[in-house]
DNA sequence: CTGTTAGCGCCTTCAC
DNA sequence: GTGAAGGCGCTAACAG
């Protein structure tokens, strides 16, 4: 017959308890690495950030997504492992994988690794991935439903009466190209009279000169869609700089929807992005992948949030 | 004599390499938690963010710090483990420190967690807190120098012609408190015809609501002081909304130059506080306490940004 | 210099 | 039911 394991329900509670008392009176606390080793596992769960080389984690939508996972992963009584990753990403990647210093791994944001994540998610299971999920990709990833939320914006341009419409951000990331591809479709499918597809390549740290350029040389828009947040607000600054007024000259909106969204002037129409539920998902996917189940990936759904910068033009 | 321990350097370079290379095609991979339970140690550091229950991690500050935090601990060989703890600390903090599940624990700001944190580190030696110093304080910490960053900011108010400044924040927090500190001490310096002291007691949270309130209430003030930027960037729009501009009615200075400051509108003059820097001798003294080192509180200057904020009035 | 071994602290199996 | 012992994978000390 089995024993009682440790945390058994065998033993009486108010027994457990009298014993819990006695030892911390005594100082006598459990030695987690001895445990682990002879459990073989480690009781943690990594989180890989994949950083462009000398770059610092700013994007302030991945940080919520730290909050988030942490809150998480304790509730779940396992402890987080928070690790920076430099692209390319496979060899740390093996390594984390191999080292056995935590039971699996969320990777934050499939950033320009996707080839990458398929070859070490093929040899190691324990793997979930926020980011876009393409139609034949090999690992599981949570993320939110990038090309509606896309449509959904555009549209809401469209009905507001704007005709020319920007895209900006960078499309070598999944999640952009997504977002990228909504905003044709929603374009496709705009009334007569209506521009055709526009991208500005930029990401947040560049969009600021870029947009002042690209103000003088290709003038003619009366809207933005940006890929994030702050692409969003960095491009209204540097339209501000150069003359152009949001929303009365040009209409801006953005994805995520970071805390600052909301408070920067004008308040930033955005798409807003359930990380709680994602957070949630992610932990709760990669727990079922430890127990040697198959999961499939999950997408999220993406809401609208309608604020000042995308008011319609007074005339 | 002595053998070569792991990691030595009596073992040439290409000989290592070799077997470095042997190793990793054949998929061995060294086991950490065995590695760590012969060695008596983790090779990882915990860092414990006080949250008030219920609260997530908003603070773009404190986040921030987190990134030079894994990047420096990551730099120095170590893993990270992030722990949410809810305020009271004490208990989680003493289950940390017994656990073994890591060498030692940064704690990141010290909340209202002051006495507890005294408690702790009288029995658990390798730990290191971010935040304010107290003269007589037991604990070892690292932070910016409140107080004469303070006095930076308001002298600045001063010189541009400010003569009745409001102070925002929590003084519950050590930190606030020392800034307010440095703000009164500014104003014991001021000019004749300058007003005393005024406390509006908010936090980030509040600060919207009450500062309306306020305007209603002692609407005879053309300057505010702010505890941090997220306060002065709720506050800054909750004038605008009572239909008070910065800075030609009301001059803004915040604290900590988050990313958001410079891209605010108008553009958030600030105190900076250097958290690259933090982080480094957080890491750095909490590696020294693990050999046994004693190490002393260490204080980081200020630095006054002055941007749009507090323009001088036109007149 | 190389090969063997004891033991880090825990959980689980097996013998009593 | 209780108690002893083996071994998780590693490193450092020891013997050859």
């Amino acid at each position: 017959m089995r024993q009682h394991g440790a945390g058994s329900e065998l033993v009486p509670r108010h027994k457990r308890e009298e014993i819990a008392k006695l030892a911390s009176e005594s100082g006598y606390v459990l030695n987690t690495t001895a445990r682990n080793l002879r459990l073989k596992r480690t009781q943690a769960l990594s989180v890989v950030v994949p950083l462009e080389a000398g770059q610092m984690l700013r994007d302030p939508c991945r940080f919520e997504m730290l909050g988030h996972l942490a809150e998480e992963i304790t509730r779940r009584g396992y402890g987080m492992l928070l690790q920076k990753a430099t692209t390319p990403i496979e060899d740390s990647l093996e390594e984390l994988a191999g080292s056995g210093r935590s039971d699996g791994i969320v990777v934050l944001g499939q950033s320009t690794q996707h080839v990458a994540l398929t070859k070490v998610a093929a040899r190691y299971r324990p793997l979930v991935v926020w980011g876009a999920h393409a139609r034949k990709q090999s690992y599981c990833t949570v993320g939110t439903e990038n090309g509606a939320g896309a449509r959904a914006a555009v549209e809401h341009l469209l009905q507001t009466g704007r005709r020319n419409i920007v895209f900006i951000g960078d499309t070598d990331v999944p999640e952009v190209q997504q977002r990228y591809e909504g905003y044709r479709d929603a374009l496709a499918a705009a009334p007569s009279g209506t521009a055709g597809a526009r991208l500005l390549r930029a990401t947040a740290q560049t969009v600021y000169e870029a947009m002042q350029v690209y103000v003088r040389e290709e003038p003619e828009f009366d809207a933005v869609f940006a890929a994030n947040d702050l692409i969003a607000i960095s491009a209204v600054r540097a339209l501000s700089a150069s003359g152009r007024a949001v929303p009365q000259d040009v209409a801006m909106v953005g994805f995520d929807d970071i805390p600052t969204a909301a408070h920067s002037s004008p308040a930033l129409t955005t798409v807003r992005q359930d990380l709680r539920r994602g957070a949630e998902l992610l932990v709760g996917l990669l727990l079922q992948r430890l127990k040697g189940e198959e999961t499939a990936s999950q997408v999220l759904p993406a809401e609208l949030i309608v604020r000042e910068s995308s008011a319609p033009r007074q005339n």
